[in-house]
DNA sequence: ATTTAGCATTCATAAATTAGAAGTGCTAAG
DNA sequence: CTTAGCACTTCTAATTTATGAATGCTAAAT
């Protein structure tokens, strides 16, 4: 079993190498511990058996291996307290937002990134249960016009287009009912299907120049599919103020994850609606990291989001901040009902 | 004056040094001019004295200086052609998205940016002259609504937003019917002012929770405002990709100028619509970087785009792009008429 | 008058050496 | 059980050395 002294000693390592980044020595704590530094050296080998630090190389100070990260996050670490200036941004941002929550995690997460320098992944789910509310065309100046569609959920995808010439307005009025006549209440991803069978062969009775005029709307109602895996990263280029990047290959392979359209699975991955964290390895992207994820009910629509940082990131002052925004997200989600 | 040959050098040691980042000997370039290396160092040393080359020391290799770069772009470079492989890509793009100019032109510089591996900037210069079309809620399932401003050029702006319990449907009916009413065509960086002064003193009568619904609106139009300085940058880190970025202080230093503001004024000053090559300096960026620039036409308004890679990028490469770009979009535009 | 071969010269880069500092592990005394 | 003391290990940074690439210049060749 670990002594207490031992947790004392870890806890210490942890923190200070957080801090620095640099490895800690035996000399460097024993101070704020009440004993020589041998008593600490003694320590450091038992705490070294027991895979909770490691060491660059025979001389080197310790550093906290991937099972001394989790034994801190899981044991040591003490809630860390919001500092009031972090907090007032963000009721700044509660208060300018509040009757839009989407906007409203958007900044946080934005927030959270600035603060912290950490990278925030959000993952909106939209589309999965969104059914076509509505298609509307506004005609425009010229022979422009603007054509949206509308999701029960509230999403909206909208495309400006030039008319060609030999569409009359007309027809696109036409082509606009029937779609709502048709398509109206259809989830959104069967809607391409249905627009293929049931409203092509009908569209061409209406439309002179049909396949123009349909090409167009197939395409906006594909970009909601694709909007369905919304991947907002923010903050990527945090990686290089961080003292341990400074190797630009590092810097490449977790930037090229980043491109990596596998990296939504591995996030996505979450099953319930606790702040969790990944440390290293545990986090399937690179050894390099850790991951911080959670989940947020917005609107009835689940929004993951993510919080990368090195792995001596500061997961206290992270799990804060998602805390603190998910109870005022809450309270927000409270007002509905 | 410059003697035919030494043009040949030059061109030969710009080509060279563009294709592979590292300085040229005089050995490695005399083979292709038909004459020794010692000839080709006489005339090296007179192209130096006219600025036009440069050396990193006694006995490197030769590069070109921001001279150099300027009379190779002036007066050697050979239109390039584009590669069928190329073309065939931003056809894709033009037939798939015929209608939407907007689309078309984000989707095509994104290419630009995938094929060189150099960094693009959109600017849309959205809202200068935008006028407010209409205001427009759409009643979502529980008690949520969907708001939307539409201009008369077709900018769409929406927000999803809970409605507070004590705020009735019929009162947030009165608040659109009202602005309509009152806000209609007016300039998009005049409404906030008319909300405050028209609107705001009037919505009391009508809405009893008033300063939220006002605050939300308010709020919406304030987006498209930001929105005119939309700047959309891709392949930020394709820098990392470039030998001569390494460095990543020089890298950290490139990544900051993109999120510096000012970097749009920096952009934006063009005048007329040609494409336009500033290098190293002349970017007023970094020394380390060129920029290509232009503007398009979209549906009336000016779009400024600009291609920004190492001092030794494929001016011709992009330059053929860019080109080819404008004259599609151009034929686009043309059909309106 | 050009061009070119030849060679000494310059400088960068990489490898090898050295010196110094940091921090450990172990031993033996407190 | 704690700690002082010291030998030992390894990193880092500074210095040296060697190698190689490419130059500028001189003098001969065309």
């Amino acid at each position: 079993m670990i002594t207490e002294r031992q947790r004392a000693i870890l806890k210490c390592i942890v923190e200070e190498y957080i801090k620095t980044a640099k490895p800690v020595s035996s000399n460097h704590i024993c101070n704020s511990l009440n004993c020589s530094s041998a008593t600490v050296r003694n320590e450091m080998v038992r705490l070294e058996e027991l895979k909770l630090l490691e060491k660059n190389h025979f001389a080197s100070g310790r550093i906290p291996s991937e099972d001394g990260y989790r034994y801190y996050v899981d044991n040591l670490m003490e809630p860390k307290e919001m500092t009031g200036e972090d907090m007032l941004k963000l009721q700044t941002i509660f208060r300018n937002n509040e009757l839009d929550l989407n906007d409203t995690i958007k900044r946080s997460i934005e927030l959270v990134s600035e603060i912290t320098n950490y990278t925030s992944i959000v993952l909106g789910n939209a589309s999965k249960d969104n059914r076509l509310k509505k298609v509307e065309i506004v005609p425009l100046e010229a022979n422009r016009i603007l054509t949206m569609a509308i999701t029960d959920k509230g999403f909206v995808e909208h495309k400006n287009m030039v008319l060609p010439e030999n569409v009359e307005m007309s027809e696109v009025v036409k082509t606009v009912e029937l779609i709502n006549k048709l398509v109206v209440n259809t989830p959104i991803n069967e809607v391409s299907e249905k627009l293929e069978y049931e409203v092509k062969p009908i569209i061409s009775k209406y439309v002179k120049q049909h396949e123009v005029l349909y090409n167009a709307f197939y395409d906006a109602f594909n970009e909601f599919t694709n909007k369905a895996n919304d991947v907002r990263v923010v903050g990527r280029t945090n990686f290089l103020k961080q003292p341990e990047f400074t190797n630009i290959d590092k810097v490449k392979e977790i930037l090229n994850k980043f491109e990596d359209s596998n990296l939504i699975n591995t996030i996505t991955a979450d099953d319930d609606n606790d702040i969790k964290i990944y440390i290293g390895e545990e986090s399937e992207i690179t050894d390099d990291v850790s991951v911080i994820k959670t989940k947020y009910d917005i609107n009835g629509e689940e929004v993951t989001i993510a919080i990368m940082g090195p792995k001596r990131m500061e997961y206290g002052k992270v799990v804060a901040m998602l805390d603190y925004i998910k109870e005022n997200i809450g309270g927000m989600n409270e007002k509905e009902k």
